[in-house]
DNA sequence: TAGATACCTTATAG
DNA sequence: ACTATAAGGTATC
């Protein structure tokens, strides 16, 4: 096993790592004490998570919790760069607030949970997650996706335990609608087989996103059957580094009606480029997630 | 091209 | 207990 830490104070904003990994952005991470989204406070400022990585065609497992103003990791590698990746620890987050509107709700959201950065996740889980998402709860989009690691995810070994990493498209490709209905995944069982055929086929590739100029890129995936304009929105900010992409889900759709209804323009296009300008621009998607991790979580009655 | 509707399943509110 | 409603929407008509 490799062990390493990271200074969090060496980064700008520092980090929150448990609403980083428990905001709704990523569902590759698991709590090990099983405790993931519970609303009780203090619930875990220093749990341990875990996920899988393919590093150069190795699978890798690493853990990490963040105590005594460090983040602490364990891992089957050296885990440092892959960690700064996934978890945008390069992001400035004063730097990226200063871009943001000045308004109360604003300021709300990003004091309740500063320190929450955006993941930077690998994009053929993130596709997959955010299939599952459609009219459906955090905690359960999580609880399919570690459904789909445990019926078909392939096993690694790490310190005495079997982790398994999320499945590969091929997998998901050969896994039968039934089977994955079976999982609770209802209908977007058959949206995620599909994508994972176009996938494992070479039809389409998700990887062809990246570097397109940013409406390119959203019309590039919603080629993937079960993607809308909203889950390319959340692949894009989550997974290709888009972070000025506004994924117009319920809760901001909500906040636009009550503080920015100038911005509703009755279509998601319009809408989305009029929201993205309110909310600075570059890092409008920054904000949006500081947005919604702060209203979901009830901290401001709409 | 805009608008309405069906769709799986489960947790929570009433 | 039992029903209605909504949950980070999309595909289809």
């Amino acid at each position: 096993m490799q062990r390493g830490s990271i200074d969090v104070t060496s980064l700008p904003g520092g980090i929150d790592l448990q609403a980083t990994v428990e905001s709704g952005q990523s569902y590759l991470w698991d709590r090990e004490d099983g405790r993931m989204y519970e609303r009780t406070a203090a619930s875990g400022g220093d749990a341990w998570y875990w996920t899988t990585v393919r590093v150069d065609g190795d699978l890798q497992v690493v853990r990490i919790r963040q105590t005594d103003g460090r983040l602490v990791w364990e891992a089957t590698f050296d885990a440092a760069d892959v960690l700064h990746t996934l978890l945008g620890l390069g992001d400035d987050l004063p730097a990226i607030r200063e871009t943001a509107p000045p308004d109360a709700v604003v300021d709300e959201a990003y004091d309740a949970y500063w320190g929450m950065r955006i993941v930077c996740d690998p994009v053929f889980p993130t596709l997959v997650s955010f299939i599952c998402s459609a009219q459906m709860r955090v905690a359960r989009i999580h609880g399919m996706q570690q459904a789909l690691r445990r019926e078909f995810g392939e096993p690694v070994a790490f310190d005495g335990g079997t982790y398994r990493a999320f499945p590969t498209p091929e997998a998901l490709a050969d896994a039968s609608e039934a089977a994955l209905r079976d999982l609770s995944l209802g209908y977007r069982a058959p949206y995620v087989k599909r994508t994972a055929e176009m996938v494992a086929t070479g039809e389409a590739d998700p990887e062809d996103a990246r570097g397109l100029a940013y409406e390119d890129a959203r019309d590039h995936l919603t080629q993937f059957v079960g993607v809308g304009e909203k889950v390319a929105d959340c692949i894009l900010l989550f997974s290709l580094g888009y972070l000025g992409a506004v994924p117009l889900d319920t809760w901001i759709r909500t906040t636009i009606a009550e503080f920015y209804p100038d911005c509703d323009r009755g279509n998601y296009a319009d809408t989305s480029r009029a929201i993205r300008e309110a909310l600075g621009g570059a890092y409008a998607g920054y904000t949006q997630t500081y947005l919604f991790h702060y209203l979901r979580s009830g901290g401001r009655e709409l």
